[in-house]
DNA sequence: CTGAAAGCGCTAACAG
DNA sequence: CTGTTAGCGCTTTCAG
């Protein structure tokens, strides 16, 4: 029987350890983590050899003794307010597109929309520790302030530019949203401008002042009786928007253009001016908001406004990189981006 | 100027350690360990002490300096073939959530339908290294388990049932699948049942088989010429819906029900069918397979099979848990989860 | 250019 | 019941 002292200890199969790479080859751990490390005052000869083994051996550095260490963990957290919406969705999706390329993972988490669960695993995500936290809150920007940005680690907050903060941040331009909308119907002749607006929430409101900004620049005036709110209708988006196309029916004046909140809620305003025999967009264009791969391609292809979330997936990450790199540097940085037009034939006059 | 040697060195806001407790409480860290591990050969009064100042000083081990003792990092790994896909977005939304009470953190990630993309997160992930994989792969399972199950990190496959895999798993009833909606449309007095198909993948074919099965069981002759095989079609589901709808108008034999593969392409036969005169359900009942929420409340509310995706999710994560308390046995399990009917309307005879 | 020593915060094993 | 010792795998510091 053979013993050997060296052997490893522990559970069955133990990773390589940089250990044996250095007695594999004669030198000292030291030598290996320089190399490892990219230092320079390492000998081309044997940088070559430590290498080779390391390929050889599939080499892993041990994550958490680094993290030890150095206090980093290489890992970014993610937290946004629902996972099944495709905005939030394609956020994280392009946060973790981002980062495959880096060494860095992502713990993503949900806040189901609820502070209480936001705040746990905030808590629970920074007791881990991670080393960035890209944030899309549902909370109060000034207690969120508090509460995250207080530690040591880098927070990175999507949100819709409402408030003015102190922190690092990726923001969508909401008001541009609907202003993007509005003035493209202006631009195709629409004259009579409904607009089917979202609930009584911060975001939704500014999409409604871009709304009527457009109005305003374009001369023409707003009408008040073509704003349909749907206020406390806990129906679904269609249904929604089949509910408020039956308003505009009966509506004295007939719009001939439609500014949707989503494009659900667009969908179910075009199929029922359609069964109701109205043109589209002869008669009445309709645009939606979000640019949903599934909703833009039914019965007649709808114009949307993209929110494009991959943008500040793709911001949001980046930022977190940056800011992980020069972790000395505690400057703010903000980002803004804009939503864009993808016309279709709900507007092609 | 005030030299307290025992001021901690290091990043400007260092967190409080087992260390802080100790001398604060006249203890040794061992003490605190033993407390917050809830040994029990500590004296009461000793331990309130403890979790007292615990909570004063809101103390958070350092996970990785556990990780590097104890060998477990406390993150379970969620690898999915693609998180734009309600039915995996669902699962990892599941897989999180009930994970939240624990205090194991998720690294989700998407292998964007590639082999290699899935391999390379796989690396990725076990390097970090977690102590649990969820996946649900996209690469032949035979390949797969030299490749993930060598190591010592338990897997949790969840797929389709296509293969007996000697990993622990959890199945999706594909068969049940087309078989439940077959079935359903007979018990309605269905008896010319169409099936618009889905693409051929093992998934799909496995849907169909249970679809013939159904008719068997029925008494039913099979008919191909009620089968639509969309197969090479680019489109969108709500277009290929709308091509078989128009191919089953033309057919010479009627269909009186149609088992369509996706709720997508459910509606866009539904529209085609309704725009033609036909009524739903009377004429022609059609159910669609997801239980999507946004495709099941349109115009006409559809019937559709629940996959379970929150099912399945939650079973992963229960399993990926109790393969990690009792790490000792190696004994693989898995679980299946059945699909459920969902009535409404478009089948309401 | 290479390496020895010390220690990050925690826990397993064993003494008192 | 409480504490001491040792060391997980890595990096920082400094000496050859």
């Amino acid at each position: 029987m053979r013993f050997d002292l060296n052997e490893r200890q522990g559970s069955p199969v133990m990773s390589v350890r940089m250990k044996d790479i250095a007695t594999d080859l004669n030198l000292s751990k030291m030598t290996i983590s320089k190399v490892l490390r990219g230092q320079t005052d390492v000998s081309a000869k044997t940088k070559a050899r430590v290498l080779q083994r390391v390929k050889e051996l599939n080499y892993k550095p041990n994550i958490s003794a680094q993290s030890l260490r150095t206090g980093r963990t290489l890992s970014i957290g993610v937290i946004v307010p629902s996972l099944s919406e495709p905005f939030f969705m394609e956020i994280a999706r392009n946060v973790v597109q981002q980062l495959r390329s880096t060494s860095y993972s992502v713990f993503l988490s949900s806040s189901e929309r609820e502070p209480e669960i936001e705040r746990l695993e905030i808590s629970h995500q920074l007791a881990w520790p991670i080393d960035a936290l890209i944030l899309a809150s549902v909370q109060s920007s000034t207690e969120l302030q508090e509460f995250a940005a207080s530690g040591q680690t880098p927070l990175i907050l999507v949100d819709s530019g409402t408030a003015v903060l102190k922190s690092n941040s990726v923001h969508l331009r909401e008001q541009e949203i609907g202003r993007l909308a509005a003035s493209h119907l202006v631009h195709i002749g629409c004259r009579r401008i409904a607009n089917v607006r979202g609930p009584r929430t911060a975001s939704a409101d500014l999409r409604f002042d871009g709304f009527r900004t457009a109005l305003a620049e374009a001369g023409q005036r707003f009408r008040p009786d073509l704003v349909i709110d749907l206020e406390g209708a806990d129906d679904h988006d269609y249904q929604r928007g089949a509910r408020a196309a039956e308003r505009l029916l009966r509506n004295k004046v007939k719009p001939d253009g439609i500014v949707c909140h989503t494009d659900l809620v667009a969908v179910g305003t075009m199929d029922t001016l359609i069964c109701a025999g109205v043109q589209v967009p002869r008669d009445t264009a309709v645009i939606g908001c979000g640019n949903t791969v599934q909703t833009c391609h039914m019965r007649l292809p709808l114009t949307s406004i993209d929110l494009s979330a991959s943008k500040v997936g793709q911001r949001a990450a980046k930022l977190a990189l940056t800011l992980l790199e020069q972790e000395g540097t505690r400057r703010v940085s903000s980002v803004t981006v804009s939503p864009t037009l993808v016309g279709r034939q709900s507007t092609a006059r």
